[in-house]
This record gives C-alpha cells, structure tokens and sequence, in this order.
DNA sequence: GAAATGAGTGAACATGCGTACACTCAAAGT
DNA sequence: ACTTTGAGTGTACGCATGTTCACTCATTTC
C-alpha cells in the first residue's frame, strides 16, 4: 500500500496493509482454496510488492493461522450478540437456525474458509481449526447445560449434543456457503432443514434419556 | 513402468501403469491434498517420465474424476456386501456402526480422499464428488424404504433420514481417517458415537412422525 | 519377417514461485 | 535540525512446474 491516504500514522498504515493482506488471501482463497494462494498472489493482490509481505507475516502458514483467528473471533461476536437476544430462551432451536444462515451470511468468506481449510488445507491450519472447534463445543455446552430441559443431563450427554450441534452448524454452513446468490427459496429450505435436525436431536435426546 | 515383468501383454502392462499413477496421486495426496499434488511428482513417484503421464490421462483434473470413480466403487461395493448380511436387518445401527468403521479401516485411503477433497479439492472433483454423495443418498434412501420401520414414512421423510445418514457418515468417517493407527481404544468410541448418533435419528423421527 | 503402433524417453522451453539483498525515503524519536 | 527506524521497493537467484517435440524400440498387426 504504496501510499492512499496522504498521510497516516505509521501504524496505522501498516495495520491498513496487513488487513489489505488477509482481506486479499481470503479472497483468493475462496476461488481455489488457500493451500493454492501463492505468497505472490496474496501481495499482488493487496497491491504490495511480494518481499513487503514478509513485514506482516513470517510465511503464508502463519498467515493462514491468523485468518483463523479472524475468522473465529468473528463466529464468536456473532454467538455472543445471538445469547444477548432474549427470545433465544424459549426456542434455541428456531433462534438457532436464524442466527446461523443470518450469520453465514454476514461473513461468507470467512465461514467458507473454515469450512474448506477445515479439511483442505495446509497441516498447520487444518490443527487449529480443529482445536478452535474443540474449543467452541466446550462453550456451547456450558451455554446449553444452563437451559431448562438439560439442566440435570450428565455432563458427557450435553457435551455429545453439543459436538452434535456444532457439526451440524459446520454441515450447514457448508451448505449456505455453497448456495448460489439470489436464491432466498434456497436459504429458507436450509433453514428449515438446520430446524429439523436440530429438533430432531432435542427430541430423540428427551425421549432416550442416554 | 519401464519393464518390471519380463514382457505382459502391451495393454496389461498399461493398465498397470495407469494402476501405478493412481495409487501415486492417491498416496501423495493424502499428506497434502490432491490440489498440490504435481503431475510431475505423480509421475516420478509412479516411476514414470512427466510426458508418460498424458498417455493415460489427459489431466491432473481427469486423475482426479478418475480417483473420485475408483473410491466410490469401492464404497458401493462395501455398501453391497453389507447389505447380504442378514443380521443387518434385525439392527442396522450397529450393522451400520460396524460397517462404517471397518470399512473406512480398510480403505483409508479411498476414504480419506473423498472426505478432503469433497470441501478442499479443485472445483471439477468437488462437483464430481457431491454428485456422487447425491446419488449415494437417494440409492441408501430405497434401501432404508424396504426397512420394517419405515416402509410407511413419506418419501421426503425418508430421502431426509437418509440425508442425515450419510451426512453422519462422511462426518465419522473424517474422524476414523484422523485416527491414529495404533488405537483400538478410539475406533471404538467413534463406533459407539455413531450408534449413538444414529439411534438419535432413527428415535427421534419415529416421535416426531414429520 | 516387414511395417505399423504406441507406451515410455529425454531435452528444452517459458513461467511462476519463495527468498535474499541492497535500496529509498517519510515518519518518529531525539 | 539530526539521526534512527522500518514499511515498502526493485533486482536477481535458483528451482519446480506444465507442456512441446522429436525420439526409441518392444509388441502387435499384417
């Protein structure tokens, strides 16, 4: 980032540059995976020539790792903002599946990285994907352990339904993110099936009492 | 394949050949996904010169459609088996539990590929993949039809279970693939969450009559 | 047995890559 | 005012890649 604005403080510059760099592999990420995003790209593409990279990341693993970041910090605001939302106390299930295809929605790119990288890509990132998620099923259960039907379940059986719950937010995810743009017919069918699953996995959970 | 038989008929020898590249894509790709897989690291590693590549495909994007092939056969082939086996129709879910894990076991490698590259490999073998899994839904779904259970649900009930079978599936079969090798301990506490998981969906629609 | 076929060879190419190095030149620190 | 700092530049390198082309020579065909 040569020079846009005509003056900044230095900081703030480079901090606009290293953003540019992320904005720039997450995009390019979502045309051919990340693995495939070359360092040269990355730069070309934030307009930055490909040795000024190295002053924001040490090597493209270590940018991968800091997408990941980003991109779980950004699921983890969304989920905080959704517990605040009262009416998600009386029906976790719908709220859940609003606030799911809502979210995905919102921030595509990073969801879709997650989901691709999750499997797809590079060692490094595909390990902290997989500890970001480990992570995310823990908080859910606490979140679901305090909601009235499952108050006196044992431990190990809202940890499963939690697993349970974040793979099928994972799935779906999948789905939305791979659904063509103009569609709202077939974000309303995802929805609805998100809502089945999940209600499935309330009710056969009740009625089985592990 | 310079000559390792003293002589084979032309044609045998080819198709062992094209066996070799196979196998080669098919090993390298599982430490680093398909993607960034080199024709001429297929080709060395198959013990054969880049330009021998193009007598047996025409691409590294044909290889690819051609292992998306070779795996599914395999899995159908599984799939067939199974289903002979009478005592799967007193208990599909352990049936199924059993199955799932011994056949990724055996395959690892077929499995492994279908899991990566269905979300992280280049756009023709995705398509090919989901296509694949599409078809594999709705051949499960006339299977599931015939079961006593089930044989009076709704068409789109069923054509849903069995959405969320294989989705369940893919899901453990990614889990069994991370497996590492030496641990019994693992593999069956991924079998008892797939029964689990199962029993979950086969419970919960059975109360919940759509 | 001579001719045709075609799987596999080997050299050559243009291209894109990651990284090293010496550099510029404003902003920040003094 | 001066020096120091460090984000961004430009060149140059060695290397792996995909694809081309003219080739060999054992098997198949006649």
């Amino acid at each position: 980032m040569t020079e846009s604005a005509p003056s900044a403080s230095r900081q703030a510059q480079k901090e606009r540059t290293r953003q540019a760099i992320l904005a720039s592999a997450l995009e390019l990420s979502h045309e051919k995976g990340f693995a495939q995003v070359s360092l040269r790209q990355v730069s070309r593409h934030a307009g930055v020539v490909p040795t000024a990279f190295y002053r924001h990341f040490e090597s493209m693993d270590q940018l991968g790792l800091a997408l990941v970041e980003q991109s779980f910090s950004t699921l983890r605001r969304m989920i905080r903002d959704a517990q605040r939302d009262p009416h998600v106390f009386d029906n976790i299930i719908d709220a859940a599946a609003d606030v799911l295809v809502e979210a995905v929605k919102q921030s595509k790119a990073h969801f879709a990285f997650v989901a691709r990288e999750r499997v797809g890509g590079p060692e490094v990132v595909r390990t902290a994907i997989r500890h970001e998620l480990d992570l995310f099923v823990s908080e859910l259960a606490v979140v679901l352990a305090r909601l009235p039907n499952i108050e006196n379940w044992s431990t190990e059986d809202v940890q499963m339904v939690s697993r349970l719950f974040v793979r099928n937010m994972v799935s779906n995810a999948e789905e939305v993110v791979e659904m063509p743009d103009g569609r709202p017919d077939l974000e309303e069918q995802i929805k609805e099936g998100a809502r089945r699953q999940m209600r499935l996995i309330v009710v056969g959970f009740r009625d089985w009492r592990s």
